[in-house]
DNA sequence: TACTTATTTGCATGATTGCGCACACGTGCT
DNA sequence: AGCACGTGTGCGCAATCATGCAAATAAGTA
C-alpha cells in the first residue's frame, strides 16, 4: 500500500501545510510591516507602537493586527486599556520549516521513491 | 556599530525576506492546489493536466500559473503547442527556510544577544 | 462625574481579484 | 488551405479587501 499511494500521502501532507490562510495573512505589505516590526522587538507592542512601522491609520493598524491574529500569527493580551500583541517567531519559523520539509518530501517520494 | 544597529539589522535582513509577492501568490486556495499537483507530479506539467487538480475553468488555471510563474514559484517551458510547467521544490523550501532562520536571527538577535 | 487615552467597529469608497465566457494566437496534422 | 488542439487574453461581473473617517467602547485619572 506504501507504495500505491506515495503520491497521495504526500499530496495529503503537503496540503496539511499549504493553509491559505497564513500566506494570505502574509500577502500584504503592511501586515508583513508588522510582523517584522514585531520580530525586531524586544517585546509585546501596542498597537500605537506597531503603527508606527507603517503609515496607515491606526484603525486599519487594529484591523490588521486582528487579522494577523485570527490566522494564528500573532498573540494578542490584553493589559489595561492597552493590547500588547507578540509575535512567536519560533513556531512560525517552524511551521515554514515543515512546509519546507513536506515540500522536499513529496518531491522525494515521487522522483526518486 | 554592530551593536547600535542589532536590531535595524535584523529587521534589514528579514524584510528582505518578507516578499509580499511570494506570499500573495501563495494566498489563494487555486493556487495552493495547483502547486501541491506540481510537487507531487513526477515531472512537468501541461495547463491541461495542472487543472485536473481544481474545478476552475481552464483560462483561470492558465491566468493562476502565469501568477505563479511571474512571482517566480514555478517554471514555464514550452513545448510545440503545449507548456510544460514545473515546481522547484528545492528553491521554495530554501526561501521558506531562509525566512524561518531570519525570523529566528532577528528574535535571537533582539531578545537574547 | 467629566476628561483623556487606547483600541475597536460601522460605514462608504476606491482598488484589487478570481471567475467564466468568448475569442484570438500559435502549433501540428491532413 | 482547412481543421483540431492547447494556451493565452480582453471583457464584464461579483466578491473581497485595504483604507480613512467618525463614532463607540473600555480603562485610567482628576
Amino acid at each position: 500500500m506504501a507504495k500505491t499511494t506515495r503520491a497521495s500521502e504526500c499530496t495529503t501532507t503537503l496540503e496539511a501545510h499549504l493553509n491559505p490562510e497564513l500566506f494570505k495573512a502574509m500577502g500584504d505589505e503592511t501586515r508583513l510591516a508588522l510582523i517584522a516590526r514585531l520580530a525586531s522587538a524586544a517585546g509585546p507592542l501596542t498597537v500605537t507602537e506597531a503603527a508606527e512601522c507603517c503609515g496607515v491609520h491606526l484603525s486599519g493598524v487594529s484591523r490588521h493586527l486582528a487579522a494577523l491574529k485570527n490566522a494564528g500569527l500573532i498573540a494578542a493580551q490584553k493589559e489595561g486599556r492597552e493590547v500588547r500583541y507578540t509575535l512567536d517567531c519560533g513556531a512560525l519559523a517552524s511551521a515554514l520549516r515543515d512546509l519546507a520539509d513536506a515540500l522536499e518530501a513529496c518531491k522525494a517520494g515521487c522522483c526518486d521513491g
